[in-house]
DNA sequence: GTGGTCTAGACCACA
DNA sequence: GTGGTCTAGACCACT
């Protein structure tokens, strides 16, 4: 389920972060669902509780997660909107990685094929407005 | 010039080497041209020249710049290619992006506009074939 | 364990990198065994921690050793591949080598006799198929 | 005839050296014959003649050349011999490049035919004993 | 004057 | 306690 890489250099409260994320927009976590309790989580994956914690915290930060005190965390049912930050952010890191596909040689077929499977994947979860 | 953000938890080397980098594919600097000098950015920049090196350095282990001892560093006139670890880093970011972008609420279209301009943008520097 | 040599031309850095290559390549180092923590082995070889941190990131570039940030360097345990530039350099210097130790009289018999027992060795450590 | 490379990181007067040593092991150069003179050959390559000037006295250093003051240098007959310190370090930097190059995943049928190669070729200039 | 190396010492992030 | 970053400042090699 969890596909932790130890090995890497991304913090792996980072990973726990990425991986809800793509759980949450994909659509496998339903709104308002409940996520895994801090300890459960932690035993399962073997890390320290802080870790998942922090993850939680951070996910409860950039808007994908509500937390009721007492309860647990959820999966929060509207999309983070009108984040004009973030999504400047990502825009500008968006240009980034495809300047640099760009200048290693991947050319605008292979790019473009793989933004076009990434947002069909989404739509299942997610439906949205185009 | 360059905008460095202390208060960024990206360290300030790896926000010249980004930096320095969409300097290079966008063709702002050109091949052989040579980088300010260690002292020189690090005075105007009033960061370590130790912090400047290691972007430089860094750089170099990306394949972008190479560096004369004595005389001072310059961008690489090829690209760097057949880095397929690179290449794959690249790739899972750009999905990771994408699917966030979906998910904050744009669009396939606006995505798409982003990424045609950023090929187009790049093809002045460095001409590429498809 | 550790022999470096003060006075050498060649860095500090740069010994430490060719000695734990050579201890990774001959299979005294296991894969995924810890390399010594950075200030352990600062304090064992009175050298600076910055000194050592370089060499071990330079092993982590050359594609030797994986880093995980809060718990330490670990032996990559699948040889780096398809570094053509690394392998041309390597080739470059292996006609210097034997020319020059041709010229000052080495015979062929030795030569290849040294390549074998090279080879032989390593062979125990990492085992490769040919 | 010197194909320089002023991107290289190794030193100018370093890549004369070597250059130097391949054209005497390989007999292009004979015995006895002179050295174009420092400035001539600083004129031709563009270099300061302070590198021509390190670069014949490295190549004395090694034993490969003498120098008649006010004459100029000259190639010595007989190769330096009673180096085993030189010696000693080529064997280890051979066996170190093997055992990289191995590791690698060169096998042995490749870099064995780079040496006979190799040996082969400086046959030629300087016939010696086996 | 250029890059390269090294030291000493401090502070932060992560587990 | 681990690696990672950064500063300040010194010294060396090369051109």
């Amino acid at each position: 389920m969890f596909e932790l890489d130890f090995r890497s250099r991304t913090p792996i409260y980072e990973q726990l972060v990425d991986r809800f994320k793509e759980l949450i927009i994909s659509g496998v976590l339903k709104p308002d669902e409940q996520l895994p309790p801090v300890r459960v989580l932690a035993g399962e994956l073997t890390v320290n509780p802080n870790t998942v914690q922090k993850a939680y915290r951070e996910l409860e930060h950039q808007g994908f997660v509500y937390s009721v005190p007492g309860k647990g965390h959820f999966v929060r049912p509207t999309a983070p909107s009108d984040q004009p930050a973030r999504l400047n952010r990502l825009r500008q890191e968006l240009r980034r990685v495809v300047s640099e596909l760009r200048y290693l040689g991947m050319n605008y077929q292979e790019i473009s094929s793989i933004i076009e499977d990434q947002i069909f994947d989404s739509k299942g979860g997610h439906p949205q407005d185009d």
